[in-house]
DNA sequence: TAGTGGTCTAGACCACTGG
DNA sequence: CAGTGGTCTAGACCACTAG
């Protein structure tokens, strides 16, 4: 207990950047400081993504965050609510503050009956068809910020629903900044999104997504198992980190003629 | 200015029972009461539907609400930043608190060219086709929480991009929860939505959304203008106020060899 | 019963807007 | 300049969880 009070005090010594001019003030208020409670956010993100905490782990308490920064409680507060509402933490009370789950590579419609019902989605098993390294067209290079031609990860992957396939998947991630990610990484990990999130600490989010009513190549319908007639819903999909920087291109092809790809609010 | 005063605190008085038992506790500590930030939201949504405030429009500063409603201005922040969130409120420092615009029949998606540029969309017209009434299918009825074959309005849309039809859309509202929602209305508030909110104070919330690749049948590839054999993205949609009363079922059909259907966060 | 998050208050100072 | 929302503090009490 003690120990962990100790490092988490030299954490905020070598970070204490964050918490500079606190009281100043008055110094170039033109350079508007950062809102306490950002400062905290970032630093919370950063020690969930270093791995201090595990995913459905338990945060220290509210006054013993707010303790370890000599901050008032209700600051730490406002910080924890906006990581809820991002996302990264869910809260129970009673019991505390955690960590959530790794999302999946599915993402977050479900594929259900097309009628309407509230049914209880069927689970979606993913296979990892294989990874290969291509070279970054001139707008995919733009999208991510990377010089022309660069090296890109492309991951491919298959959607099954009780044994029958329902979407194929093309995933490119820019891999000098994702070095080391490959086929191995991904399948022990258990998909893209939670090896990026345990190698690199990073958690990615929808940023956009753009939908279409297309029809397949005859290479994508082979690998749907599919008519290359039948209409396919295309989702081509940009992820990015909490911080903003693109982190992902997905191309999906969905096959739509049992299940409806289906997205619920609140 | 006494006399806004006056007026507010008559409301109060006879929404007093909202604020019941502030103090008291202790009583039926099974029965949990309300928290106060949950009252003024539901206070200031229904005054908002009632049209005390239009849309754009400035609503009391947070001291005047704390004052009227002797609460503390923390609880009515509390309460208005619950509102910007879903979306009612908006806000600008140094100036005030507004209620937000209109929502669009359209929602919130945008079409933009499927290659992936941010480029700014090009504007959606809406070209009202007509209004009819309807018997509920088993499965709408059920939705609408309304007995069988009660009525329902139907209002066919038709959008449009620079000329070129892009969507058909198809929605049916319970016709007795809305009496005397009419074509003449819907065109002389600009849209449903609009109708709904200037006549009945209902804001309508996209609630769940399954997306499908379809095709036309003859009828709507004639409305469209386009060929029976092209895929075409099939929105539907679920509404409902912010109680979550279900308010309209929206069945829409999008053309998208030109423009994809774009969603952002964030 | 101790510890957690959830609500509420009162008061302070700041940054931004507009007359 | 007065008035607004934005941040931050300190302290109180409540409801829920778990040992």
């Amino acid at each position: 207990m003690t120990s962990i009070k100790i490092m988490s005090y030299i954490r905020l010594i070598f970070t204490l950047d964050l918490f500079d001019d606190k009281k100043s003030g008055m110094t170039s208020n033109k350079l508007r400081r950062q809102p306490l409670y950002e400062q905290i956010k970032s630093l919370l993100m950063r020690r969930i993504a270093e791995g201090e905490w595990q995913a459905n782990e338990v945060l220290p308490s509210e006054w013993e965050l707010a303790g370890e920064l000599a901050v008032s409680q209700g600051t730490v507060r406002k910080a924890l609510t906006e990581l809820v509402g991002e996302g990264l933490l869910y809260r129970q009370q009673g019991r505390g503050t955690f960590v959530s789950d790794i999302a999946s590579d599915w993402g977050d419609g479900s594929l259900v009956t097309p009628g309407l019902p509230d049914e209880h989605p069927d689970a979606i098993v993913c296979e990892l068809l294989g990874c290969s390294r291509v070279n970054a067209a001139e707008e995919i290079a733009q999208r991510f910020a990377i010089r022309r031609a660069a090296p890109l990860l492309r991951v491919r992957q298959l959607w099954r629903v009780r044994g029958r396939t329902v979407a194929l998947d093309d995933a490119l991630l820019p891999a000098e900044r994702f070095d080391g990610l490959d086929a191995r990484w991904v399948r022990e990990c258990g998909g893209v999104y939670a090896a990026l999130q345990r190698r690199f600490g990073v958690r990615p989010r929808l940023q956009m997504e753009q939908l279409r009513a297309v029809t397949l190549s005859r290479e994508e319908a082979q690998l749907l198992n599919a008519s290359i007639d039948v209409p396919v819903l295309s989702v081509l999909r940009l992820s990015s980190s909490i911080e903003g920087e693109p982190i992902e291109w997905r191309q999906r092809y969905c096959l739509t003629e049992q299940l409806a790809y289906t997205v619920c609010r609140t």
